[in-house]
DNA sequence: GCAATTCTTGTGAGAACGACAATAAACAGG
DNA sequence: CCTGTTTATTGTCGTTCTCACAAGAATTGC
C-alpha cells in the first residue's frame, strides 16, 4: 500500500514546486494519564476498524481541515471518550511520522500528553475505553507505535514532575500534602520521607495555597487540605533519586 | 492551489477516499543555534519565492514521501545551507500547525533544534543565509510563524543546558572550561563565577574528560583541554538564577 | 483512657552552594 | 632576570539545603 506514495514523488530535481508536495495526513492522539492508588494508568481506546481491528490504542483522529492542533486534541478526546479536558493540562508532547508507521498511507500523528485527576477521570471511561496501569502494558498489542508514544508521554509526565507544579493536575481541586506526595511516589515508583516532603512543598512559594480546611482521614489526624498555587515552575526542583 | 491534492489521489483502490482526510503538507524549519562571541545566533536563510519573498525564514521544506522527520530535517539543513549536522544534536522541537500559518493552505511544520560549534558553523553560511543574533531578531520581519518557533527554541536550549550535557554541543572537539562557561553564560545571559562553574563541572561524573593538552591563552595561564564525556543527564542540575 | 494511626513540626549531622581569597602558569616589558 | 598583568585553577569558610529520624499533635477504635 505504500506505493500510493511513489507516484507523486519526483519533484527533488527542480527545486520545489509547492504544487508536487507529497500527500500527508494528520492525526492527533492524546495521552492521557491519571493516578488511580498506586497505580499510573493511561486511557486506552479498543479498535473497530482497520488496521488493526480489536487492538487497544490511543484516543484520537484526523485534524479538521480548520482546526487548530491543540483544539483537534481536545475535541477528539471529548468526542471519543467523552472526557472534558481542562486546556491548562493538556499540551503537546512529540509528533510522529515514520514512513511506515500506518500501513495505510503516510500519517504524520501529533501526540499531545493530559493530566487528570483519579475519580472523574475512572467515571468517564465508557464501553470501549479502559484505564491501564502503564505498567501492564508490555503484555498488550497495541495499535500502530503508540507504546512508543505512551513510553515518551510517561518520561515526560516524570520529568515534569521535577520542575512543575504539574503534579497537582493529577488531584481533586482540594487535596492533601498526601495525595500529592502519593501521586509523586506512583508517577516516579519510589517512596518519599514523608516529613520532608511536606516541608518542602509548603517551602515552596505558590506551589500550595492553604484552604483552612480539613479532611478526615480513615485513621489518624485529619489532613489540611490546599489547593493548587499560582507557580507552574518549582525552583529548587524537586528530585528524585533515579 | 488547495486543490493540488485532488489531483495526486488515487486512494480509492486502497479503500480510502482522499476526501476521508483533509488535505495537509508537512515541512520540516530548523531553529539551528550556534555562539559566537557572547551572542546566541540563529541561522536564517532568505526566501525567493512568495510567500513572504526576501523575507528571512527558517531553513526547512516538505518531507519528503518516504522520508522520516528527523532525516528530513538533516537532509534540507544540508541542501539548503551546506551544514552537515551531528546527528546526536538534533532533536525535534516542536510541531506548528495552526490553520492559517501558511497562506498558501494548510501546512503543518514539525520543527527542530540544532547547536553546533562557533567557527565552522559561521563559515559554511553561504549566500543567502546569515548568523543572526537572537537579541536583534525583534527588529526584523521574518515569515510565518518563524519568530515564535525561534522563541520556543531558544528557550528549549536555555532550559536543556540546566540538566543535560548539551552545551558541549556548541564546542569544539576539544574546548576548556572557560569555553563551556562562555557557552553558558551566552545562552543564559548572565555571568557565571568562574571558580565555581570550573568545580561544578569537573564534580559532574561523565560531563567531561581530560584530554591532557593544554591550550594557551591571549594572555595568562593556559587551559586544560577537555572533550564532552559520556553523560548526557546532570544531576544535580545547574541552574541559572532568573 | 489507651493504643494505633496519620499528619505535622523539630533537630542535628553532613553535603552543597556561593562569595571571595590565594596560588599557579603563562607573557610583556624593562 | 625580575616584575607586573592576565587568566586558570585550587582553597577557605560561612550559609543554606538535604536527609534521616525523633517528637509532638489530632483523630479513631476499643
Amino acid at each position: 500500500m505504500l506505493n500510493v506514495m511513489s507516484d507523486s514523488a519526483g519533484y527533488s530535481s527542480t527545486g520545489y514546486d509547492p504544487s508536487d508536495f507529497p500527500p500527508f495526513a494528520v492525526t492527533v492522539d492524546i495521552v492521557i494519564l491519571t493516578v488511580r492508588g498506586s497505580q499510573l494508568e493511561v486511557l486506552l481506546v479498543q479498535r473497530d476498524a482497520e488496521p488493526f481491528a480489536g487492538c487497544w490504542a490511543l484516543p484520537g483522529g484526523f485534524v479538521g481541515p480548520d482546526q487548530d492542533l491543540l483544539d483537534a486534541a481536545a475535541f477528539k478526546l471529548g468526542d471519543k471518550t467523552g472526557i472534558e479536558i481542562d486546556r491548562s493540562h493538556l499540551e503537546q508532547l512529540a509528533t510522529f511520522g515514520a514512513p511506515d508507521r500506518d500501513p495505510r498511507m503516510r500519517i504524520v500523528s501529533v501526540s499531545h500528553l493530559a493530566l487528570v485527576p483519579m475519580p472523574s477521570a475512572v467515571e468517564s471511561a465508557g464501553q470501549r475505553t479502559a484505564w491501564v496501569s502503564v505498567d501492564v502494558l508490555g503484555g498488550m498489542q497495541l495499535a500502530f507505535d503508540h507504546r512508543e508514544i505512551i513510553r515518551v508521554g510517561v518520561e515526560r509526565a516524570r520529568s515534569k514532575l521535577e520542575y512543575t507544579t504539574l503534579a497537582t493536575a493529577f488531584c481533586e481541586p482540594d487535596f492533601t500534602i498526601a495525595e500529592l506526595r502519593q501521586v509523586y511516589e506512583t508517577v516516579w515508583g519510589e517512596s518519599l520521607d514523608p516529613p520532608n516532603f511536606h516541608r518542602k512543598v509548603l517551602a515552596t512559594a505558590g506551589f500550595v495555597e492553604d484552604t483552612g480546611e480539613s479532611k478526615a482521614q480513615a485513621k489518624g489526624r485529619p489532613a489540611k487540605l490546599y489547593r493548587a498555587g499560582e507557580a507552574m515552575q518549582l525552583s529548587p526542583p524537586l528530585q528524585r533519586s533515579s
